[in-house]
DNA sequence: GGTATAGTGGGACTCTGTGGGAGATTGTGG
DNA sequence: CCACAATCTCCCACAGAGTCCCACTATACC
């Protein structure tokens, strides 16, 4: 269970540091293989390679959703981690998602999302003031 | 059952000290684990492990709110106490929250919150103008 | 007044995070 | 089919951040 924010910067040939207390989930898991993809908020969605197969049936059952197959099972890539615990996001994906230098990694339970630094943190704050946050509100209260 | 307020300090290294009250209790709950995240009015929310997992269930369960998600679970972070009591804010979420040295802890019955000093001070002044306090307001009356 | 405990600061070691180089490999053009 | 160029992969190296300790001060309580 992948849970957890971080900074984390890529270099100039496109990789990235996972932060290493992920790392050993990943390596034992699936091998150090991962399958990266992009979502259409424009971040680059990182699973391990079954649950990928799951996402992309889900996505092809969807009728009607072309574009969103498209996107989500055309850009899928499988990655692996380097000997420093690295991933490296191929170059459509990194342009698709308007990644620069300095990104930001959300753990989202049995899946990442990366984003470029600076497009999350704009949204990060806009999201405090939409509506649809409310009912999510009620949720943090015990 | 957590119950009062206290002025903290955050040192150079992100870490604040635990009144000293509450640290029994968050000994022998949890081992002195808790899960830290973030509200998006942009305060640290501080759980215990256990009541996190329900909170992180009923975000998942609110369908939609994929930012929503990417906020409350995203940003989860396991920390626990070090041998002076102590906590250390994540860097991620220290930034998000805008936490500068004096911090503001609110212990709000099974979970804390945790404000920049300044920030919390503006906005406890604000809030009384604001007619959603009115509905709570009358909750006061015995 | 003395003692114990809370609150705070800081040193030092470890390991992570990040950068860069060189050889291997693939793709392109002649 | 060959040559060249660009890219990818693997390796090494260093700086900074994180973690674990220890130490000091102030306060409360005995």
């Amino acid at each position: 269970m992948f849970q957890g924010p971080a900074n984390v910067t890529l270099d100039t040939k496109g990789r990235f540091g996972v932060p290493a207390r992920y790392r050993q989930d990943v390596a034992e898991a699936s091998g150090g293989r991962l399958i990266c993809t992009v979502h259409p908020d424009r971040c680059v969605l990182i699973y391990r390679p079954d649950d990928f197969a799951r996402v992309r049936k889900d996505v092809a059952r969807q009728k009607g959703g072309r574009d969103a197959e498209r996107l989500i099972v055309g850009y899928a890539s499988e990655v692996s981690l380097d000997a420093a615990g690295r991933l490296r996001v191929p170059p459509v994906l990194r342009e698709y998602c308007d990644l620069q230098h300095q990104a930001t990694l959300l753990a989202l339970g049995r899946s990442f999302e990366l984003w470029d630094a600076a497009r999350w943190r704009e949204r990060a704050l806009e999201v405090s003031t939409s509506e649809s946050m409310d009912a999510a509100l009620s949720a943090v209260q015990l």
